[in-house]
DNA sequence: CTCACATGTTTCCATTGGAAACATCAACGA
DNA sequence: TCGTTGATGTTTCCAATGGAAACATGTGAG
């Protein structure tokens, strides 16, 4: 009764499972939101038993913080390129912070994902060294555009706090009443422009 | 066999069951953070059944958004009671600022459910008018401190975006690093007043 | 070769949110 | 006074989920 290895039979061993696994992860995070990321759902759309991510990521959190790093790392890099585009310190600040949004605006789930810290495991190495990254990015186009002067805790605080809770905000919803009801990222993007043009 | 209406005997009807759900779950949330609210404990924690609180919330996001609706009434109060003790409309404008964040800190649980707008139901006419109260408090303390000038959208994203990026990314612990590790509240209010020196 | 180990699967369990049917009780009208 | 009706609760059932444990299948190193 044993069955034949026909072609279209599958092999016992997937190959390359972990990245499927993040894959579908985040098509699903994508399409059906932080709530529709199930484990057991992911692995369905692999092909797999529910229990298969276990062996490589150990838990729910395990995969969850995965790929929130995978996030980070793609986060830190639309950051940097972004600011490499200009060449004057105050640019590339601005830029960042526009490439800031701009990341949570294109991948709302992940980077909502990337900041509900209660569904992640931070101790994960790929996911400390990936926020530590993102962090450090933030953290130079700040010094570049404020050299030396004042307090520079706080000037990262106050540029990483507008830049996020503007993602947020917008993320949720929150400012769709400010946003001119004609809906969509530019309308985001004008009014996140009128905010740096304050001062 | 029927039980005798001894004194000891629960009586059938709770008689303010809506009330006791709603502290039993402000209780678990702020003890067991977002996610040890569940709707079965909580009904639990009141000597009821896992169905009781269909009655009164439809759902479990019916529940939440309830919830939420009260936290956004006491966050409304906190900032206006804030304001109220100052005079000058820009120490107006930085107390409510200054409240904005101590809510969050002092609670955490349910400032970040009254901000996960996908567990919420936002139709709901108790958090719909809680939530347009407390945007109307932090409408009036920016146009208090800016009378006229500018784009007045533009300075109520900013404010807006600044306190709640701040709160948000403080609760989530992504302030750590540049709160010189003493820990707690005060820290984190000191790197506030910071960042308001700022310009 | 063969055997240890990584990778997968099956089976089982407790917990959860919800639906449906039923129980209890209080208030109002004949 | 007495029903009966609707609000408030309970019991019972169900499907989905995350996880544990035991087992199956390959593969590569000695």
């Amino acid at each position: 009764m044993a069955t034949p290895p026909t072609s279209q039979s599958k092999p016992y061993h997937h190959g390359a499972l972990r990245q499927a696994l993040l894959g579908a992860a985040e098509a699903r995070l994508a399409q059906s939101g932080p709530d529709g990321l199930t484990l057991r759902a992911v692995a369905r759309d692999v092909g797999a038993s529910h229990t298969a991510p276990r062996n490589h990521f150990d838990d729910l959190t395990g995969l969850l913080s995965e790929l929130a790093a995978v996030g980070f790392e793609r986060f830190a890099d639309h950051m940097q390129a972004a600011a490499a585009e200009q060449v004057a310190p105050m640019a590339r600040f601005n830029a960042t912070g526009r490439a800031y949004v701009e990341f949570a605006v294109a991948n709302p789930g992940l980077f909502q994902l990337m900041f509900r810290s209660e569904r992640l495991d931070a101790g994960r190495p790929a996911l400390r060294d990936a926020m530590a990254r993102a962090y450090r990015v933030l953290q130079e186009a700040v010094a570049a555009a404020h050299p030396g002067r004042g307090d520079m805790s706080a000037r990262v605080a106050r540029a990483w706090s507008l830049a996020h809770g503007f993602a947020m905000l917008l993320l949720d919803g929150r400012l769709d009443p400010l946003l001119a009801d004609q809906s969509g990222a530019p309308e985001a993007m004008r009014l996140l422009e009128a905010i740096l043009a304050i001062d």
